[in-house]
DNA sequence: CGGTATCTTGTAAACGTTTTCAAAACAACT
DNA sequence: AGTTGTTTTGAAAACGTTTACAAGATACCG
């Protein structure tokens, strides 16, 4: 591997000015700059990132930490991370922890020992593990910043939607259009937690929307399923629902996917989409479209 | 930051037997093991990956290159090399071009000076300047692999699909069911190669099934649309098809999202899924079954 | 108890940069 | 030509590890 040392020789010049060139620092004579970019343009030199890393305590890396990565929404978040940071110049270090909290750990470690200089994390659901963890590198001099939770810890930054005005608006949209009996389907934790989780923001954006804008309408929750994925649940709380209650014109799913089971659900009863039910979403970050009829999405 | 200066002072050892320590190595005495192991643990010390690397040269990071992020199938990939490479002890730089040449020189540039000890590419078609790149860094001793595209140059290492296989069975299948009019919606590009790219694998192999596996099936071939999106392409492509051919009872779709397209045609235009047509997708990485009624897919 | 082989430890050099400091070169004045 | 101020350059130290080498300690043998 040719070394700054090699560029210097050739160039005849000292290490030192070789930096200053890298590193477009002033105070070079033009007729030397050039002689050096010709020496490194010559020999294919490529400075060690390593090596500057190492010295400047600068490693420009930030770590990433989602739980999972195959979801829509994430490898959209991933991207934007990933795009983002690259032309403010970080490198991103991906981490899938797949909800394993060793992985987690593990993951955690790596970005320490790699001296991440930032991570973004969503978490895995309410973790105190991770909060506090989170918390210890922050106090050593890390930036950590949570994306789409707010932990309640006051002194960490978190990047959150305003899912309670969007539960509430989806609500007036409904509203709006008429329907006055609608089915929630948001999925058994969300209806539980009075936290701050996603989830339960918009249950209460719904709740409070329901309360204030029609002295008619009626809500009605799904009871809380607990399969393995969010379309399974919303197909199992899509199918209850229908069998069930009479009337009701509207499904509002707290997710896109909770709502694309519904929609299977109701396909599999042999409703005729939109006209027998209407179903609104919740992310809008799928794929164009890829359900029929389209669906609707806050 | 606590470094291994300060462990070795609390463990009253040399800083070599605390690297000894870290590194697991032999010729240690078990006393002095504990101790400094101790000294670790109450200082909180965690060595410093970027010196480490730095002095063995190893960097134990490799790049992927990937032009998309977003799509199901670059985000499953994604994940499982992720995974996969940290098990083995490699950290993944993940990198998404997005189709930019620049961004995508960029990209490699980056992994260079990160001195990346290997690099993974789904290239974004057949860039003859990709390759030429690939192929200098291998000759600097990067150890590179394509993935989902084999070029040319026989000396790169590629892990691709049998895609001809593929396109082949999916034939069979559709004759074993009875269809003998099947519709085939490809894409523009993979019409035209003759190349070693994905689509045009699976093309071939469905002529070829088409000719070796019944004497009266018949095959059509959507015109080229040339839209943003495999979504549309495959609207655009089904409805065409849909509305001039006569008894056709099957369309084969080279991707699962122009199958989706292929499917919201159908809908569209008020055909019974599936009982008016069939629809075989091909890549199987949809979330569970997001479409009704449920895809199938090679 | 001396000699030898083996195990354990410390010293110091190296890795490729950046950066401080001081010296050298140059320019602009008397 | 001498003085002063500014710009340009190089020598050398530092960053936190790993590792070659040598030396010190211990065990084993007669």
């Amino acid at each position: 591997m040719v070394t700054i040392k090699d560029v210097a020789k050739a160039a005849n010049v000292s290490i030192a000015t070789v930096s200053r060139v890298v590193n477009d620092y002033a105070h070079v004579r033009p007729a030397v700059r050039e002689a050096v970019n010709q020496a490194i343009a010559e020999l294919g030199y490529r400075p060690n990132g390593l090596a500057s890393s190492f010295r400047t305590q600068q490693s420009n890396i930030v770590g990433v930490l989602l739980r999972q990565q195959r979801t829509p929404f994430s490898s959209a978040l991933a991207y934007a991370i990933e795009t983002t940071m690259f032309d403010e110049g970080y490198r991103v270090l991906l981490c899938s922890t797949n909800g394993d909290p060793d992985r987690e750990e593990a993951y955690l470690d790596t970005m320490m020992e790699m001296r991440a200089q930032g991570i973004i994390i969503r978490p895995s659901g309410a973790t105190a593990r991770t909060i506090r963890r989170a918390n210890a590198l922050r106090e050593r001099g890390v930036a950590v910043t949570f994306v789409d939770m707010k932990p309640r810890l006051a002194s960490i930054s978190a990047v959150v939607c305003d899912n309670y005005s969007g539960g509430y608006e989806g609500m007036r949209h409904l509203i709006e259009l008429g329907h006055r009996k609608i089915g929630v389907v948001a999925g058994a934790v969300a209806q539980r937690g009075g936290g701050t989780d996603v989830g339960s923001d918009r249950v209460r954006g719904i709740r409070q929307a329901a309360q204030d804008l029609a002295t008619d309408v009626e809500i009605v929750f799904s009871p809380a399923f607990t399969e393995t994925s969010s379309f399974e649940v919303g197909l199992e709380c899509g199918r209850t629902m229908i069998t069930t209650e009479k009337h009701m014109t509207a499904i509002f799913a707290t997710t896109d996917m909770l709502a694309i089971g519904v929609m299977h659900a109701a396909h599999g009863l042999g409703l005729d989409l939109p006209r027998d039910l209407s179903i609104l979403g919740y992310d809008g970050v799928l794929e164009s479209s890829v359900t029929f009829p389209t669906l609707s999405t806050i």
